[in-house]
DNA sequence: AAGTGGTCTAGACCACGTA
DNA sequence: ACGTGGTCTAGACCACTTG
């Protein structure tokens, strides 16, 4: 006899204590980057003992939201540490070395959410979009053009001079801009991979000719609640780099 | 003050079982799909409480190397299990619904490593190879052709009547019949993604013409102790298909 | 009813970072 | 010396599967 797995029977203790502490994040109770209470403080809190408490935690660490460091605390993950800046750029150079690139943007503009765009980020078609227009450079060398979109409600007053400036001139990535000056923490993303060809529009900017072959790369990026809140599209130029992935 | 990582001070117990569980493995002590001892005998063999031990079970367990079954006991993973026999396939139709594709086998031969190859297999280049090429259809149409190549003593007695025997007639994947009859279970891979164009070889078996825009996909599986065994390269049409990619 | 994995507790002690 | 996370233990009890 199969058992219908639609609603468990039985919520573990750890697992009700991750969403309050899921909830308390997600209201900003913690800001990226800083300290929550030690696990003895939470346990208290929460009424459990300190290991029902820790693998509360442990799971939550495991999906990259927070950070243990020993001695020191427990930190609500950010995009603005130390190696956890490029989380989500899976291009390598051909010989194997991580290269961090360098965004020059093309273009900030306004527009509406077409059926497919709507459909991915869980809005009505004809929403309102924010849309930003890049290019990043490996060493120099074009190698990505992104198309991305996001909800223009969730970027009040954003401008192209003010994104460069914390991109180029604080080392940042949107991930952490959005974080920072937005308070939107992306936490996963999902992509499709596709194999195209350059057209007439995207070729010049990569500095490739027009039917050279591209990956396209569809990324949706979900904050809490597994909400979608940022689309974009890629196209990268492979002569020199590669997409990797871990399957396991 | 920055502490080198390179020998870590201290080792904890469970990381020392798990070491243990693993060579138990890695030696065919236990043989896929088979249960393992319960928690309180492993506890007992190995001298720790059931709660240490049980924390060596979660890593290997969370490494898909071992499966937990409530009430029924902890098994060595298999690929011939219900849902994990297309663990490694990462396509998708575009309307999103998983599809397992049929093989149509087209060569097995032997060569030798070229200097590329013995490097990801980690065997000095000139080595000899199994050769296996094929052609997989998604609800019969072709979409990838893969050049799969293995270290030629791994597989001895080979042919490629019992290959489609296992593959088409078993319906099995090739990881399970590795494992099921050349002792070689794969645990984990790696892939390095490009877009490339169809060339006048690869174009007929896609049914696609020269030129078509294609993915490129390196693989290399590893077994125990991350040993890599197996390289494969593909060629996919995604046309109808895509690749996909959680990140976190 | 018996056996397996899964949860939860309370407490001791260790390793690490900071002051 | 102190506080933080990390390890380990022993034991009670719960949930699931099988006979």
């Amino acid at each position: 006899m199969q058992k219908e797995t639609a609603t468990p029977s039985f919520l573990p203790l750890y697992e009700q204590i991750k969403q309050l502490i899921l909830r308390a994040l997600s209201d900003g109770e913690w800001q990226p980057g800083a300290a929550i209470p030690s696990e003895i403080e939470l346990a208290r809190r929460y009424q459990v003992s300190q290991g029902t408490l820790r693998k509360a935690l442990d799971e939550l660490v495991m999906d990259n939201i927070l950070v243990r460091r020993q001695g020191k605390g427990t930190f609500v993950a950010t995009h603005t540490d130390d190696g956890t800046t490029y989380r989500f750029l899976r291009l390598m150079s051909l010989g194997g070395e991580q290269e961090y690139p360098h965004s020059e943007f093309i273009e900030f503009s306004r527009g509406k959410a077409d059926a497919q765009i709507a459909k991915r980020l869980g809005l009505p078609p004809g929403s309102a979009l924010a849309i930003l227009r890049r290019v990043l450079k490996f060493s120099g060398e074009p190698v990505v053009y992104d198309d991305i979109r996001l909800p223009a409600a969730l970027l009040k007053g954003i401008s192209i001079a003010l994104i460069e400036e914390h991109v180029n001139a604080h080392k940042g990535t949107l991930y952490s801009l959005y974080e920072t000056q937005y308070q939107i923490r992306i936490l996963s993303a999902h992509e499709r991979i596709r194999a195209t060809l350059a057209n007439e529009f995207v070729a010049p900017l990569l500095g490739v000719q027009i039917g050279a072959p591209l990956l396209a790369i569809e990324r949706v990026a979900l904050t809490y609640q597994n909400q979608p809140v940022e689309w974009r599209m890629s196209y990268v130029n492979t002569e020199r780099h590669y997409y990797f992935d871990e399957l396991n």
